[in-house]
RNA sequence: GGGCCGCUAGCUCAGUGGUAGAGCACCUGACUUUUAAUCAGAUGGUCGCUGGUUCGAUCCCAGCGCGGCCCA
């Protein structure tokens, strides 16, 4: 048990509990149990957002209506309340003698933030607002505390992300966001299902952490007394399901990975995986048109999207590059010299054109991986419109199915929008030798200090050896891709509570750490 | 992990080596169709924390905390 910090005592703490104070000797409730609404703000607004005031005067609608006190304009003997919904704003009227005696004392003594209940009529005032004639008012539960001021609202993004709350109250704009975050995951369950996938759960917690190059989160289970791990990926369950005739399978789910935080990473984040079976990895890059197209459209209400500068348009088809192509042209340009694809293959050559642009390749990393840190470092940036970049090197792809003429070469491709890694697919390595030989491969590069390559799993090697069809999967990174259809700068936007370190309040426990245990 | 920037009233922000200001909010008064309501007046501060320099630090210096941006 933690005690509630304690809200400072300043002025407005002190008047708001008067307030209330006030309210309770009069005998009104401080906490009712409920109120019977008849309409949302929402509903109002909907129906009648354009209703003329004549109209509104002739129908004589009446409303049971309730919300939280946003702005408070008073006259004395009258005032305005603005109240929401948490989407929508409605103006209500009071004035003294269309209360009862203990309404308006209610109403006098409403602050900023409180949650009232309204009986009344809909009518438009002088200035044509949409306004309910207040017939009678409850008081349904106080704030106690200011809110952000109504101007300016709230900025400071530590307040916002500690405090999401606050920043729903006061900011439509966040509450947007996570509309459309919303849609964004319904258009993607309704697109996949209407084409034969199967919504699974896969687990959470896992005794290999597999499916992905990262570092997990460590944790402990007590009773078998043995090491778990977060999952960084769902992959290898997913394919598991595969085998087991789950020919068309996907998952929206948190994955978790102990790295660093930034305006593109949270330590958990949200991602779509789908695969199907008797596919190849160009069919998932016409799948992926279509869906994003789609989710675009729907979420958004365009296929256009403006993000920052830039106005990126998710209408299919998009670009489609090989990686090499990328890299050779990026250095081509940036050196002034060609260079081509094969050189990319020549350990030696490739390093030596990435110390050129100033890498420092590692003695342990390969042709393949320093292949893809040039790209990263020269052309991932530059990557504003949907961009598919396929045939990535075998070296840094241990789950991926090898091109029957390259072998040196894997069938997958990554999508990159606005310069970010939105999706990575390919098709599935299903030969279970080959698995065992990448596996091997990825446990040298662990024990020369590669702390995100790929531990050996041989329960899924097991499950190769059953035998997985030709199968395409995918990744989509859901959070990323709710940035770029919100145009929001940063990851911690479009997560409602985005991990941020505590604030330090005296004495608090010492944090474990994973890597000691 | 490194670099740079920020932290001042509930919120949004100014500002200064001599103990601090505005707008909104809050309080008092006026006001029964306003909408950033208006008008008049009055409150409100551990200037992130801890040290140092100084006669004196919110300001200069150092460390720490939290956050932001960039880099790895």
């Amino acid at each position: 048990m933690s005690e509630p910090e304690e809200p400072k005592e300043n002025d407005q703490l002190v008047q708001r509990r008067a307030n209330l104070a006030a309210l309770v000797e009069r005998g009104v409730a401080p906490y009712p149990q409920s109120f019977r609404c008849t309409d949302t703000v929402s509903a109002i607004v909907a129906a009648h957002g354009d209703t003329s005031g004549d109209d509104l005067d002739a129908a004589q609608n009446h409303t049971t209506v309730a919300g939280r006190i946003l702005i408070i304009r008073s006259f004395g003997k009258a005032r305005f309340l603005v109240i929401s919904d948490g989407v929508s704003r409605l103006q209500i009227y009071v004035r003294k003698d269309a209360l009862s005696e203990r309404d308006f004392a209610i109403a006098v003594r409403l602050d900023i933030g409180d949650h009232i209940g309204v009986e009344g009529r809909l009518f438009r005032t002088r200035t044509d607002e949409l306004s309910v004639w207040a017939g009678s008012l409850e008081f349904l539960a106080k704030c106690f505390l200011p809110l952000p001021e109504k101007w300016h609202g709230l900025t400071d993004v530590e307040t916002r992300y500690r405090q999401r709350y606050l920043d729903l109250i006061v900011n439509p704009a966040a509450r947007r966001v996570f509309e459309v975050r919303a849609r964004v995951l319904s258009v993607i369950r309704n697109f996949l299902v209407d084409r034969g996938f199967l919504e699974v759960e896969t687990p959470m917690m896992h005794a290999v952490a597999g499916g992905a190059l990262a570092r997990p989160f460590t944790t402990h289970h007590n009773a078998l007394d043995m090491p778990l791990f977060l999952r960084i990926a769902p992959e290898l369950y997913l394919k598991r399901l595969v085998v087991g005739g789950v020919e068309r399978v996907f998952e929206i789910n948190r994955n978790f990975r102990n790295e660093g935080v930034s305006t593109q990473h949270n330590p958990e984040f949200t991602m779509l995986e789908f695969y199907q079976a008797y596919s190849g990895y160009q069919d998932l890059m016409t799948m992926t048109e279509q869906m994003l197209a789609a989710v675009a459209r729907e979420a958004t209400g365009s296929e256009e999207v403006a993000v920052g500068d830039e106005t990126v348009s998710f209408a299919a088809p998009f670009r489609r590059m090989r990686l090499r192509q990328a890299v050779s042209e990026a250095l081509t340009e940036k050196l002034g010299t060609p260079v081509s694809e094969d050189d990319l293959r020549q350990r030696e050559t490739v390093a030596a054109l990435a110390t050129q642009v100033g890498l420092e390749p590692g003695a342990e990393q390969g042709a393949g991986k320093i292949t893809v840190e040039i790209f990263e470092a020269l052309c991932e940036r530059a990557l504003i419109q949907p961009t598919f970049i396929y045939d990535f090197p075998t070296e840094v792809s241990p789950l991926s199915k090898q091109r029957d003429d390259d072998p040196d070469t894997v069938e997958r491709f990554e999508l990159f929008v606005v310069g970010m890694e939105l999706a990575n697919a390919f098709s599935e390595l299903n030969d279970p030798v080959e698995q065992r030989r990448r596996f091997e491969a990825q446990l040298r590069g662990r024990e020369a200090g590669d702390l995100e390559a790929h531990e050996m799993d041989e329960d899924y090697i097991r499950a190769l050896e059953y035998g997985l069809p030709p199968t395409a999967g995918e990744g989509v990174g859901i959070d990323r891709l709710v940035m770029v259809l919100t145009d929001s700068p940063s990851i911690r936007d479009v997560i409602l509570f985005p991990l941020m370190r505590p604030k330090a309040t005296g004495d608090h426990a010492e944090p474990i750490d994973p890597d000691h245990s």
